[in-house]
DNA sequence: TTTATAATTAGAATAATTCTAAAAAGGAAG
DNA sequence: CTTCCTTTTTAGAATTATTCTAATTATAAA
């Protein structure tokens, strides 16, 4: 079956939210809906999905993998909350693949910076 | 302290090896000299090490944090057998800057291709 | 309906990582 | 060189993330 009901409110779920779930906050929110699910369940139809090419798997350093909406995008992540945010910069894939002179499949680029809201708290602080 | 001499040990090996380095890895590695460590050893150092700017983490979707040398540089992944190997593009910081209007701190660019092992390999399958 | 196939479940198993408390090492001060 | 304090290391339990196995249930086809 290429579309089970869990596979279809998983994938819902990851294109509906802003991405970037781990395998447990997409069990915790499908548990709203059905909560008979399990956890296997979840990483089996997230590894189908992702054979299939539905949706993407990213990872974070010290944090369990994520899954994401598939279209193109690239990400920024705050270095002192964490929080992920999605920004689409100029692609790179041409410039890439002349710098290696290969084809590429894709190319992932996290950006590590200082989120607004952690900004804001910096300001009037002591440090 | 702020070089132990575990801490000495383990940054040697990432520097001095290809680097993309697990903890496990890095452990059985560490064995070899020292034979009496424990892995809890292994990962406080790689902790403290990372706090204090001379080793990065970085990680790879499936697979648990890998650590590598301090120098800038990128990365190419192989989409067949996963394989990692290093190789600098052009430095996109200034462009990146300028499109999103604030400073980085860095950035972490993974390229997914196949590398030329896997590529031989291709070469007169039937597919 | 029977039957075959695929999906889901429950729970054990495995990996990856952290935590806790005790033991060992290092260094500073007397 | 001892004593004392701090930091590192150890052992092993605990936690978290993920996969695996086997039984059960659902689906769809004949």
């Amino acid at each position: 079956m290429l579309m089970t009901q869990y596979a279809k409110m998983i994938l819902e779920l990851i294109n509906q939210s802003g991405g970037h779930l781990t395998a447990e906050q997409l069990f915790l929110e499908l548990k709203k809906k059905a909560p008979k699910v399990v956890q296997a369940t979840v990483y089996n139809n997230l590894n189908t999905l992702c054979q299939e090419g539905l949706i993407r798997k990213m990872s974070i350093e010290g944090s369990p993998d994520r899954y994401d909406k598939i279209q193109k995008h690239d990400h920024l992540v705050c270095y002192r909350c964490g929080s992920i945010s999605d920004r689409t910069f100029d692609d790179l894939t041409s410039a890439l693949e002349k710098q290696l002179g290969k084809k590429i499949i894709s190319y992932d680029l996290k950006v590590c910076y200082l989120c607004p809201k952690c900004r804001e708290k910096d300001k009037g602080g002591i440090i």
